[in-house]
DNA sequence: GGCTCGATTCTTACAATGTAAGTTTTCTGC
DNA sequence: GCAGAAAACTTACATTGTAAGAATCGAGCC
């Protein structure tokens, strides 16, 4: 909600902030809400105003996606051992995709590797040559693991974050189904920790690639 | 394009029906072709009358996605071993998901359980248990490798199913990557067997869940 | 000061979309 | 032949993205 401004004047944007109000606007009411004319009156202006900052919707969203990735993926330091430094890339970027779950349906329509992820995974396949593996496997794992966390992430935002509750299952049709349930096995960060930890430790065991 | 009928006519039409046509547009033209309008003109019939068949647009993409992931995941014969069960599975689901890549991102938004893939899941954690695994380990497991496979097949859906390209890097800027990528590994269907593999041999050395 | 020019903002307009409301026709069972 | 449900159609409207162009502002130069 921009302050009040007679016609003309400017209103002081740019890009950086046009993206941030798309991102308030989609986090508050959904990716339904994001249009041009809502982006607009957040900001305090007109709905083609925004074709000044953005070349059309499309754009935006591919915007969107960009800011959410780059800033999950950016200066993450290399950790004690390449399991940390993984382990730790892993849970960053699920923890942001969560933190953003509109953006994930975005993310499986739209590349995300620009420059800056880029730079990203090449540190890692230092830090993972270090290690002993060789830059195609490196890349295999860093694969592997990008593919898992968005994933999970999608996975999580189907099912509205909130997955099935203890008594979601019928357990006359499905007892070892709501047996696993009652224990917990459902729980998002549990089931996430499970996972890396097996692709990680069978990243260890594996046949060279 | 139903044969031409006066007003009244039955088109002999039905809601499985309708979703095959609807399935069809998709793959043909892309989700944004997608439009009630287009569907009835497919169907030969008017706009309105698709919704005899389907309450509103929502449940039509519904519909899409519960069509195709059931489709990916009945009738799985459990495998020799619980190894192989898995990675039939794993790889029917991504096989699928590759094959219908419009709807991947409909899936980061709509839950895929429904009571016929919870009968697959309670099959498959049945064949686990034989094999020493208990409901809440093997549900995890079951977790993880689907995720894995919606992970990649929305990051092959992303990269446009055309995803580095062995000269797509800059060897100046990034030489790791771009040598891993001249050495295949960015090939899709190895690293997905490559993640796979890791997975599943993780699974029968980690520790208990 | 006034003038020009580019950057920014606004106004108007249009085609396309989802769908509400109500109508007409056809088929089925009596 | 008739009643009523089922299937199709017509019309209408609010919303959307965005094309085209006009209006206003601020900065630099005279």
């Amino acid at each position: 909600m921009g302050a009040k401004r007679t016609r003309g004047q400017r209103a002081g944007l740019s890009r950086e902030r046009v993206l941030e109000a798309a991102l308030g606007l989609v986090e508050r009411d959904g990716l339904g809400a994001l249009t041009m004319r809502r982006l607009a009156a957040e900001l305090g202006i007109e709905a083609m105003s925004v074709y000044h900052y953005v070349p059309n919707k499309d754009a935006l969203l591919d915007g969107l996606v960009e800011r959410v990735v780059e800033r999950a993926v950016e200066a993450l330091p290399a950790g004690a051992t390449w399991q940390e430094t993984l382990r730790e890339y892993a849970m960053a970027l699920r923890r942001t995709l969560l933190a953003h779950p509109e953006v994930v349906p975005l993310l499986a329509v739209r590349p995300a590797l620009t420059a800056r992820t880029m730079a990203t995974v090449e540190a890692t396949l230092d830090t993972l040559r270090e290690a002993g593996f060789s830059p195609a496997r490196g890349l295999r794992m860093i694969h592997a693991i990008t593919g898992l966390a968005i994933g999970e992430a999608a996975v999580n935002a189907g099912a509205g974050s909130d997955p099935l509750g203890p008594n979601a299952v019928d357990a006359g049709s499905f007892p070892l189904l709501a047996a696993a349930v009652q224990e917990g096995a459902a729980d998002l960060n549990g089931r996430f920790d499970f996972a890396l930890s097996a692709l990680l430790s069978g990243f260890a065991g594996a046949a060279e690639g």
